[in-house]
Parts: structure tokens; sequence; C-alpha cells
RNA sequence: AGGCUCGUAGCUCAGGGGGAGAGCACUACCUUGACACGGUAGGGGUCAGCGGUUCAAAUCCGCUCGAGCCUACCA
């Protein structure tokens, strides 16, 4: 066990084992009075890098810790939400390599299809250039020069943020390496027959013009019209009444449908409907799965090229494809008359023309969901084409296996049922983008018409050895490369020493929005092609939120990163960050909440001159091994030892809020507030005892380089800097022993006298606030025994030079209270309060008030004692 | 339509079957030799509502109301 505060091999010395006993020069050890982070933040990072700190450490073979990093889009800058996620992980990294494992952390940047590719043509739009026009080498080019310049922002404001990322190793989605990876794996599963090329309807933008998935759809609940259309039947007088959200799309129908067991519909079996405006003869067929008996007319218009299950019933019945809204939107010459326009211009001219021939029965507000286009709000249409797709539940099941038997593990947990909900509903993945931006889709059609499907760009057909060999135009869903990241990122699929020492990686942190896009198709594809999970533990955090409008983009601007670190320090944000990251799905981050962090680094940074100032010249902690303690000194070791072994546990449990709670109560109210205000007569030498007063710059030393080692992970340029200070060591906090807490330590005793110690001061500081006495006038305490539990002011006895410093008593005496004082009781002993110089008034109010209270609580406390049950089964205590 | 999460101090949020907490904000006092980005003390909560289980419920269960998120092919 290590983190003995006084044993010399805690976190001050584990980096060397070497034994500095004598500080530098004076000058060095002091601190600038005002604290400056943008002094020296960037120069540790840079000696960090240098030294080669963020890469792998250690004898390969050695217990290790890897992560991916979640790949941030070139699209632009990071934000504000990019950057938490990437602090929780340089947290986790940091912790783990003090604790002495090989840790690796590999950087990387993806190249986000579609989100980039409009981002260029946004900028090209501003120029009044539209793609077609320079064609697709020009445009390509155009995004990797903006690629180029995305990567180095993105990678400055990591390094800006201090993440610990081994920068020899960095990927982007489209290196040489990692597009042969996704050709590789596209290659695999179609000769697995795991990936197939159909004509199917798919989501598809009309203002992107590609096919996108069904995630990449955001449903939205809408207040639209349901129109009834009377459709003629002959030898049906009334014909049939079609209710429809979408009447231009009627010019597609080629069929009715009934449910073959509704009464209702009945008359309609076996005959045919004339389509209004086109006049094209429609059958009705009879269809359980297309139509519900419950719902409306109980006809439905089947319009196959429009409608996904209209496309599934017309594979059934054999039904025609009539496609009249093109990939741009517009209607398409199948629509005859109405050719050309916009589909939501056509809408309304149908219904005109509808009104007009006296077939339009009404127009009946109905709500109901629409897809939109996630990147450009668009409304999703669903259109008929060829794509590719992957057939998804052979990849699935075993992926539900791994999580249910535990190999992978979601934090929190609650995540799991969410992964479980979505991968047994799954549907096949629409993987082709009719875009330019992203992986060709390695298949090649001969003049022939044959398909060639290869790693490598094939001479001759396959089939009929034709060289008349065409790619096929689209590319890839991004997440069909992002899916391979924790392995493609090692080499995969060559063996290569990064792969077999590094992959399978060990934790993943994200956010839970992209669980479906992102996480679940990892563990699908790590199974599926390396045999292995790709990680083992998934932690989920929470979406950031800016609070108010106090940090929005009109006012403070502090959506960026880098302003935020400008203002308050690359600390201040990351500690910031780490108090929020509660296990709930939002994170509000305040600017109050900031500077709580800056406030918090400056005390440090106050305590820390302090300390050096009292160490300076004078032997080391190390030396002071078997001195005897006080109980102040007792009771600070035990509180560090429990803050260090609290810390490691809740960041075993990814609860970065609690550790960070941990540090910043132990930090600020015990050993600021606390423990210094102790010592500071020992230290300045008033008591006289030497030997006291080395006792205290040894456990002094203690308390900083240990709370510099358990803040490190969470400040670490703060951090690194006062260490330099105060070991002479310069840049090697990042390569020292974690604090883990050493029972040996733990001291209740200790820790239950000076509990009490403080309670009674601030009992009297209470009095004296109450009695508006001034702090300069001396008061009187007593303190009476209690015949139950002598120990307790036997312990205080011990303590009363220190009582009296701290509460600043003219007079303490042990025994019965004075005649005409306060009297009350604190932490089982009781105390009297008075003034020497007379009777002051009490305050009648307070206590009136006390009065009342304990009257409750005895009221509360008889009523239970009275309750033969509670006596019954409530423990004895 | 189904599912999930949340409702705790003015704000942002921890906690979770037997003492109601933190940070910020607020009030009063304090320019005391680390720190006013500070110190000391203090005020403030029917833990959304109703019912149930229990000796004991903010905590577990059910319902209601309110907020948010996710999934879904009902024309």
């Amino acid at each position: 066990m290590h983190g003995n505060p006084l044993d010399g091999r805690s976190a001050s010395d584990a980096d060397t084992g070497e034994s500095v006993e004598i500080l530098p020069k004076k000058s060095s050890t002091r601190l600038e009075k005002t604290f400056d982070p943008a002094h020296f933040e960037e120069r540790w990072y840079s000696t960090w890098e240098a030294e080669g700190r963020f890469q792998p450490a250690g004898p390969p073979g050695s217990p290790r810790f890897v992560m991916v990093i979640p790949p941030p889009n070139v699209t632009g800058r990071l934000h504000i939400g990019h950057a938490f996620g990437r602090t929780l992980e340089d947290i986790l990294a940091r912790w783990k390599r003090m604790l002495g494992y090989r840790v690796l952390w590999v950087p990387g940047t993806d190249h986000a299809g579609i989100a980039t590719q409009m981002v260029i043509e946004k900028e090209l739009a501003k120029q009044g250039i539209d793609r077609r026009q320079l064609g697709r080498q020009k445009f390509v080019e155009r995004v990797w020069a903006w690629k180029r310049d995305a990567k180095d922002t993105i990678q400055s404001q990591i390094r800006r943020l201090g993440c610990s990322l081994d920068w020899t190793r960095e990927r982007f989605t489209l290196d040489p390496d990692l597009s042969s990876a996704v050709r590789h794996a596209f290659v695999r599963l179609y000769r697995e027959g795991l990936i197939y090329r159909g004509r199917y309807v798919v989501n598809w933008c009309p203002r992107c013009e590609t096919a996108v998935s069904d995630l990449e759809v955001v449903h939205k609940e809408v207040d639209g019209s349901l129109y009834r259309i009377r459709y003629d039947v002959p030898g049906v007088p009334s014909g049939a009444v079609v209710a429809t959200t979408r009447p231009e799309t009627m010019l597609g129908d080629t069929a009715l449908a009934i449910h073959p067991d509704d009464p209702r519909t009945a008359k309609f079996r076996g005959k045919a409907a004339i389509l209004p405006i086109v006049a094209r003869e429609l059958p009705v067929i009879e269809d359980p799965i297309l139509v519900d008996r419950e719902f409306g007319t109980g006809i439905v218009k089947v319009t196959p090229a429009h409608d996904a299950n209209d496309f599934a019933a017309a594979q059934r019945h054999g039904l025609p494809e009539v496609v009249v809204i093109g990939p741009d939107g517009k209607m398409t010459p199948e629509a005859g008359e109405f050719s050309g326009l916009d589909r939501f211009e056509a809408r309304k001219q149908i219904v005109q023309r509808l009104e007009r021939e006296n077939r339009l029965l009404g127009i009946d507000p109905h709500r109901f969901s629409l897809g939109y286009c996630q990147r450009c709000d668009t409304v999703i249409e669903p259109f008929l084409s060829t794509q590719w797709f992957v057939k998804i539940r052979p990849l699935a099941e075993p992926a539900i296996r791994a999580v249910e038997s535990g190999e992978v593990r979601f934090v929190p947990e609650l995540w799991t049922k969410t992964y479980f909900e979505w991968m047994r509903n799954i549907h096949d993945w629409c993987i082709s983008r009719q875009l330019w931006w992203g992986h060709r889709i390695p298949a090649f059609t001969c003049a022939n018409g044959h398909l060639t499907v290869s790693e490598e760009d094939p001479s001759a057909c396959e089939t009929c050895g034709s060289n008349a060999l065409e790619q096929d135009p689209d590319v890839l869903d991004t997440w069909f490369s992002s899916q391979l990241w924790p392995f493609s990122v090692f080499g995969w699929p060559k063996d290569t020493d990064d792969y077999r020492e590094f992959y399978p990686t060990d934790v993943l942190v994200t956010g839970y929005d992209i669980l479906f896009f992102w996480v679940a198709r990892m563990i699908m594809a790590g199974i599926h092609f390396t045999g292995s999970v790709p990680f083992s533990t998934v932690n989920l955090h929470g979406l950031v939120r800016l609070a108010g409008e106090k940090m929005s983009k009109t006012r403070g601007n502090v959506v960026d990163p880098l302003v935020a670190i400008a203002e308050f320090g690359a600390d201040a944000l990351r500690f910031t960050y780490a108090s929020s990251a509660t296990s709930g799905t939002t994170v509000t981050l305040e600017r109050e909440r900031l500077a709580g962090s800056r406030n918090f680094a400056t005390k440090l940074w106050n305590a820390a001159r302090f300390t050096l100032s009292q160490l300076e010249g004078k032997p080391r902690a190390e030396e002071l091994h078997g001195r005897a303690l006080g109980l102040p000194d007792r009771w600070i070791l035990s509180r560090l030892s429990r803050t260090a072994s609290d810390v490691n546990r809740q960041l075993a449990e990814f609860r970065f809020d609690e550790a960070a709670q941990a540090v910043y109560g132990f930090l600020w109210h015990e050993l600021c507030d606390g423990y210094l205000e102790m010592v500071k007569p020992v230290l300045a030498g008033r008591d006289g005892d030497e030997s006291a007063r080395e006792s205290a710059r040894g456990v002094l030393y203690r308390c900083l380089s240990d709370s510099l080692a358990l803040l490190h992970p969470f400040m670490p340029f703060l951090t690194e800097e006062i260490w330099e200070k105060l070991t002479g060591r310069s840049g090697t906090l990042i390569v020292s022993r974690y604090p883990t807490g050493d029972p040996a330590w733990d001291d209740p005793r200790a820790e239950e006298a000076i509990e009490r110690l403080r309670a009674i001061v601030t009992r009297v500081r209470n009095f004296r606030g109450e009695r508006r006495v001034p702090p300069t006038e001396p008061i009187d305490l007593t303190i009476e025994s209690d015949p139950a539990d002598p120990g307790a002011a036997e312990a205080l006895r011990a303590l009363a030079p220190l009582l009296r410093h701290l509460a600043r008593l003219s007079d303490l005496t042990f025994g019965p209270p004075k005649p005409r004082g306060e009297r009350d009781v604190v932490s089982g002993v009781s105390v009297g309060l008075s003034l020497p110089g007379g009777a002051p008034q009490a305050n009648r109010t307070r206590l009136e008030r006390a009065i009342a209270q304990l009257g409750r609580e005895i009221g509360e406390i008889s009523t239970k004692l009275q309750n033969p049950t509670f006596l019954d089964k409530a423990p004895p205590e």
C-alpha cells in the first residue's frame, strides 16, 4: 500500500525513487503573488510532450489502460460540449498513468461525410459556387484543404485543454490505413452475405440529395391534415373513400388495399378503382398486414414508390411502382401536368384539382409524426432507389449477448436497457450515401452489368473479364468507418504490434446521443471482425447545456472552450467539467461554477505559497519519519488518507463529480480552514516546541504534495507548477504515484477529538456573534466532563492551548459552568459560555427557538419509544 | 403510441429506508502576516401531490400532475 503520508514513499518521490533532501534556492520556491494560469499552462504541456509522457510507459506486457478518442468531426472548431468528454478521458488517463498503468490514449478525427460536405457546400455557396460546377475531384480537394485547417484547430484546442493524448499515433478516418480497413470490412461483409445491394424505399433528403439511415431522421410531431378523397369504383356507386396526409403521392398509386376480414370493405373485393386525375385503373388487393381494420375507412391507397409499407405490400402482390417525386423533391414526368413542381406545391394544386372535381370529401386536422433530415431539417421523403445495406441481425445478436454477459458494461447502468431495446428491434442499415466526401464503395460494375466487389481496384470484371469497369459513385455512411475506429487506429486488419498490444481497449467515454450511431455499431463490428469486444466499459456522459443566456453566443461567447480557458484557465474549466459530471443526462455549465473552480485554484495556490514559506530551507518530510505526532497532525493525515481512498473509489465508478468534491472539501475545508489555522502558532514557534514545529512542517509537506497528486488528473497544470516549487522536480508529477490512502493512517480517535474541538470553536464563535461580542474580546469557557464519556473531555484537555487560540478564550476551565453564563451541549460535552466582564443578555429569540425545536424532538422520540413495535423491531442503538 | 429519466434550499445539482446536504447566491461582522478569487457566523427546504408497504419513507411500490429525452411503417 502506498500513500502513507510520512513513510517517504508517497506521491512525492514515487517517480524516480531518488531522494532530494535539499530544496532548491529560495528564489525558485516562491510562487508569484498573483496566480495566472497563462504563465505556465502551455509550458507544461510542451514539457510533458517533449519528455514523452503521453506515450505508453513501462515494459510492454505490464498492466495497460487504453482508450481511443471519440474522433471529433472535422467540420470546424470544438465546442464546449466536446471538451467535456475529453476532459473526463484525460482525468482517467492521468489517474491510471499515476497508478502505474501503461497508458495509451489515441487521438484522431473523423471525416464526418455528410456533415463536412454540407459545411463546405455552405462555404462555397457564400462565393456563389455550386459543388457540381467544381466537379467531384475539385470539390474533394477543397474539403481536404478544409480538413487540414479544422484538424489543426481541433488539435490545438485539445492541447490547450491539457489532454494527454499520444500524438505520435494520431489518426484520421480517411487515412490510407483506415481506408483500407474500411474496404476490407466492406468486402468481408459482402462475401459473408451481410452486405447486399437492393432497390428499396429509403429515407431520402431532397435537399442533401442522398439517402440517410433511420437514425439520421428526426421525428417531430406536426399538425397536418388528413385529406379524404373519393376514388370511383365501377360497380360500387358510392366509390371508395381513401384518407391520406400526402395527396401528392396519389399520382403514384398502383392499387387500393382492404383487410380481407373487414365487412365494411367486403364490397370492394375483386373490384378495381379509377385513380382520379390520372385515370389509372387500380386493382383492389386484400392485405391484412398493410391494412388496420380499426383505422379510418378501412381502405388504403397503395403507393409503392413513396412508402415503405406500400412497397412491401407491392412486393407481396406483384404491383408496379410509379415514381412521381424525384430525388430533388420535385414531381417527375410521371406526374403529368404537375411535373416539375415542388412536392408541396404539387400537393396544393392537386388538392385544388380534387376539390374542383368534387372528389375531396373533407380535410381533417391531424396530428402526426413527420421525419426531418438531422442535418438540414428538410422533410424526409421515402424514396425508392438502389442502395447498399448491412444485414444487421446476425451482427446484433452477439453484440446483445456481450452486454448480457457483462463483457461490455455501461456506466451509468441505465443505458443497458436502452441498448437492448434498440438492438432487439434493429433494422437493416442503409450504408450508401450519394455524397462525394467519404470512403467510396469498393464495388465496380462492368459494361455487361456484372458487379465486382474487391479490396483492391480490380482490373477486370470477376464474371466476364471485361475491362470496362466503373466504380460505384456512392460513398459509405461515416459511421461505417467509425465503427472500426477502436481497431482500425491500430492498423487492423494488419496484425501490427500496436494492434496486438493495445486492442481491445478498456474504456470508451462518450455522450449518450451516439449510443446507437456509434457505440452499438462498434460493439457489433468489434465482435464480428476481431472476435473481441472493442472495450469493456462504456461511460456515457450527459450532454452539455449552457446555463441560461449568460454564456450564449450573443453575450460572453464562452461556447468555445478556448474562451473559457482564456478567462478562467484550463484547470478551472476542467475542474468545472469534473464537478458537473453527475450521472444525469444533462450537464449544466454555469459561469458561476467556472468562477468557483478558478477560486479553488487560487485557494490552492495561496495555500501552497504559505506552505512553501514555512518549508523554505528546512528539512523535508522524509526525515520526520517516526516522529511523535499531535492530534491535529494525526487528524489531518487520517483525513488525507480517507480522501485519497474516496477519490480512487469514486473515479473507479466514473463519479468524477464526487471525486472532485472530495478533494475540494479536503483541501479547502479541512486542510486550509482546519489544519493550517491550527498549526500557525506552532509554525510561528510561539509555543517554543521545536519538535512539534518540525512535525507540522512534515505533515504540511505531505498534505500538500499528496493533494497535488490527488488533484493532478483534474488540474494538471497548476499542480505541476506548484509541484516543481515544492519538490524541486520539474514536470514529474504527471508520472508520480497516485495516493490511494493507507488504512494505517486512519485515526478515528483523532478525527473524533478534532471534530469535537472544531464544533466547540464554532459554538464559541456563534456565541460571540449572537451576543455581538467583538472578536477581540475574550470569552470564558467551561467544559464539563460527561460521566458517560469521560474520555471526550480528557482529549480536549490535551487540546486546551489550541482551543484557547482558535476560540480566543480568556479562560478555559474543566469543571462545572460558571453562574449566569450560557450552557449548551456540543458533540456530547457540556460547555458553559460567559463573558469575563459580567452577565450578558441571553438571546431570547434564539433560546426560545432552540427550546421549541428540542421540545419537538423530545416529543417525536418519546412517541417512538412508546411504540411497542418500534421497540420490538428497531435495532437497539 | 410505447419506453426511459427527472421533479430536494433563490439558482445549478448531489444524496437515498432511521440525524435534510454541496457549490453559487443571500444576511451580518472582519483590510488578523497564505488567500477579499478571502475569513467567521447565520438565514433559507411539508425533499411535486395523493395513496400504499414498513416499527420507521425524501429514499421502496402504485397513481396523478409537471418537465425532458429516446424509440415507432398506423393510411
